[in-house]
DNA sequence: GCTAAGATGGACT
DNA sequence: GTCCATCTTAGCC
């Protein structure tokens, strides 16, 4: 699909953004996110995401309060916030509901849309460059903001901005699949992780 | 002040 | 399958 055909398609509002977090992260699949830096765009579809939430998910960073870390996750609907995992990875969420609320989600996977020679450029590691198209690029939350050159200078970024936001894509009906959430110990039993079903670019494990 | 655990990914057996 | 890089936070001395 050409550059010009992804931008004219509305942005996500802040509507979309302020309801509560699991109708937010379901309705988040499909839709094209952007990053546009020094004027190139890099742009996927959201295949895989999980919601936080601080009022009853003690996995959540936000449930025990706010710290310097977390801060941006209180910013309300339409922010980013980007947080350091692992100290090596770093992993993006849309923030959700209203000011203070301390909901986001995760963004776990996208499938590349447009940009892929850059994304493969920016995966690379010792000194190799990323096979194009192949789904380890971005079938992780943090091989996707790798690939997207996402990292701290992005946390509390403003989504109906210009530089990082959502492009509307409704069109498909595409079967979405919930299961419990990967890699946490706490709140295990919460069914907040969705995906769509026939996506090669959900994450594994 | 110290330590352990964590919303991960890559290298290796 | 196992191991480990390395930063933030919380909880405990």
């Amino acid at each position: 699909m050409e550059l010009s055909e992804f931008l004219a398609r509305p942005k996500l509002n802040i509507e979309f953004y302020k309801r509560d977090v699991v109708t937010v992260a379901q309705n988040l699949l499909n839709q094209y996110f952007v990053h546009k830096e020094s004027g190139s765009y890099l742009i996927g579809k959201i295949v895989e995401v999980e919601a936080y939430s601080k009022i009853d998910d003690e996995a959540s960073h936000s449930f025990k309060g706010r710290t310097k870390r977390n801060a941006s996750m209180f910013l309300g609907g339409g922010h980013l916030y980007v947080y350091l995992s692992y100290g090596i990875n770093y992993c993006a969420n849309i923030v959700t509901g209203e000011i203070e609320a301390g909901d986001a989600v995760l963004i776990r996977a996208v499938e590349p849309v447009y940009g892929v020679s850059k994304m493969a450029i920016n995966r690379t590691s010792n000194n190799v460059v990323f096979k194009e198209m192949n789904r380890d690029l971005t079938n992780g939350p943090g091989k996707f903001s790798k690939a997207f050159n996402i990292n701290l200078t992005h946390d509390a970024e403003n989504l109906l901005g210009e530089n990082i936001f959502i492009l509307e894509n409704y069109s498909l009906r595409e079967e979405i699949i919930s299961t419990e959430r990967i890699g946490i110990s706490k709140s295990k039993n919460l069914i907040r992780r969705f995906y769509i079903n026939n996506s090669k670019f959900v994450s594994k494990r």
